[in-house]
DNA sequence: TGCCCGTGTGGGAACGCTCCCCGAGCCGGG
DNA sequence: CCCGGCTCGGGGAGCGTTCCCACACGGGCA
């Protein structure tokens, strides 16, 4: 560890460049306002002396911190090592470069976490949060929709049932429930009449979302044709042995996720059917890892996982800098509940 | 968006508990020297209030921050979804927690971007550097150890051959080379004598070092059984074909990592050899979502990916808080680089 | 009884920045 | 040629902490 020199102020290149501090500031903060002359001779003073602004004054007297906190509340730590997250990241701090801001990464670990990530919100360390939380039951969202900081969820939150409704609750989300529409549809295209589902864990909003759409062009399918799944190839493997048990006539398989649809394909393979001749199996997320890797390669669903971080971080970022009041994107007019749904495309493989 | 009420300050506890600002900051930090009564009288003040240190005004003059960088430079998101980066992370997470420490997560977006995470680094923003750098040629770590920040590494960096050396560096790794001993001497222990190695980008330690490994058992092994690969399910079926192309008698796979294991066993599969009665394979890594779905579950090194996250929190955060000199621990007695290299184990599945 | 010391407490300065306000300079118009 | 308005630069205050130092208060020792 070398002896750190002391960093060199505002102050400091004020007296080297010949202006006042205020000047070097402007300079500093997008020059507006001052003699381009002396911009030059500021620039080339903060270069010689190597200046960077410290946060921490600036913090302390605007009141900003260009730092948005992104809150991963997954016990899982499976879940979370899902590339899913991972791009979704990407796209948000690529978002947060272009505008000069901070990633501050808060996973919550395991059960009672959840006040101190409260307290920090709460804490006004960041100027907003990005939140993960795919649990129905979890109590995080609520505490922090009582921290007061701007928030904006990754994914529909669980508490969409008409209840509270007073503040805006902002979300990206993709179209889970058009695009198991577009898969079962796909499907019932390609002739199948006995279309299975395995589901996802019912107690988070993308499963239920991507059952309703199942429904919506199932609609008086036999209701053994669906089996909860939990997200999981072994669960999948599950799934597809309860449903060859129930139904063994079935001639299709949507699976919530690509890695249910992958354990799917290992149980059809295991029970001696060929996919996808005597049964099509579609998946959901195209996790390339995952959906490319499978035999035979699957068909499955596609959403634009880094597109939908940056929106989450454009749309907090929009709304930045007011202190109360003003709509945001992505509100409606009465201020209620909304969210921004991002499109999902089907990408054809083999397995259907 | 509510109406942000202002948020209490020292002042304001003090006025309510009846006591003096440096009373107040003495309770709220630690409380030694503080009689019991008064301790007591403080923390209701606080509680009553809600009060939250602002961490700006602490960290302007205490030049602290209680926050640390996670820099991850790697340009293909592909690699940064890897379970391994995100378990790692976790592992930061708990160890940085526990210490009252934020996570700044640092991503580099292409090339060019190394400029801006060096400058904020140098910038003074946070009290130590995590730093992921896979890559032989990579600036950043010779720019970031030119930032002046305490840093410890993820994995051996690239350029240990006996160059620069003033500056300790440290690092926490897992033993590629040995894990890969292991593995090849396993093979070798069911009698395999053609033991092929598809290696990882020889541009990256981990590579570099699991394919010494491979030599250290394999002395004098045929050269044309080892062929580069790239870690990708791709690039193992591309170096099996070539394999068996020029070795066709070979009887075991050693492949660098999980991922070219997985398309090492499709290609195997392709080519009509069994797996593991023809050919057995072994994998590194022991990726769950991939070592325990391949068809057969594979036989891998598993490394203990959360503690090596721990471990460079643990390091980085034991040098905290000294502003020159001292010592830090897995540095040794010449002040030479250094690192903390943890054991690796070999798990069997059915492959090999 | 008086002095000294230690323990606890309070006041003030400083950290580095932004922002407000005033004053200087420059222009054009009367 | 002089004066008013406008633009640009400088000085000062204040953001909420910590830390240093001064100081009050009591008890033990001479």
């Amino acid at each position: 560890m070398t002896e750190t020199a002391p960093r060199p102020t505002l102050e400091a290149v004020a007296a080297l460049a010949g202006v006042s501090r205020a000047t070097v500031s402007r300079v500093v903060n997008g020059g507006a306002g001052v003699r381009e002359q002396l911009v030059e001779r500021v620039r080339r003073a903060v270069e010689q002396l190597g200046y960077v602004p410290n946060q921490a004054a600036r913090s302390l007297v605007t009141r900003r911190h260009d730092a948005v906190a992104v809150v991963i509340a997954e016990p899982e730590t499976r879940v979370f090592a899902d590339p899913f997250f991972a791009l979704q990241l990407r796209g948000i701090s690529k978002e947060l470069t272009e505008h000069d801001c901070q990633l501050v990464l808060l996973l919550t670990e395991g059960r009672d976490d959840h006040a101190r990530v409260a307290r920090y919100l709460a804490g006004g360390h960041v100027d907003g949060a990005l939140v993960f939380s795919l649990h129905l039951d979890d109590p995080l969202p609520r505490l922090i929709r009582g921290a007061g900081v701007p928030t904006v969820f990754g994914g529909r939150p669980g508490w969409g049932n008409g209840a509270r409704g007073t503040t805006p609750t902002l979300y990206v989300d993709s179209d889970n429930r058009g695009g198991a529409r577009d898969a079962v549809r796909h499907l019932v295209g390609l002739g199948r009449t006995r279309v299975a589902h395995i589901t996802g864990p019912l107690d988070q909003t993308s499963a239920v979302d991507r059952l309703d759409g199942y429904r919506d062009v199932m609609e008086d399918a036999d209701p053994r044709l669906v089996v909860e799944g939990d997200f999981t190839p072994a669960g999948g493997e599950r799934a597809v042995r309860q449903l060859l048990d129930r139904c063994p006539d079935l001639d299709a398989v949507f699976a919530a996720n690509d890695l249910s649809a992958s354990g799917a394909l290992r149980a059809l393979r295991a029970a001696g059917r060929r996919v996808p001749e005597d049964v099509a199996v579609v998946g959901f997320d195209d996790m390339l890892p995952v959906a490319e890797q499978t035999d035979p390669p699957l068909t499955t669903v596609r959403q634009d996982t880094e597109e939908m971080g940056r929106l989450m971080a454009g749309l907090l970022l929009r709304g930045r800098g007011r202190r109360g009041g003003g709509r945001q994107a992505g509100e409606d007019a009465e201020g209620t509940p909304s969210g921004v749904v991002l499109p999902t495309k089907l990408v054809r493989r083999v397995s259907a």
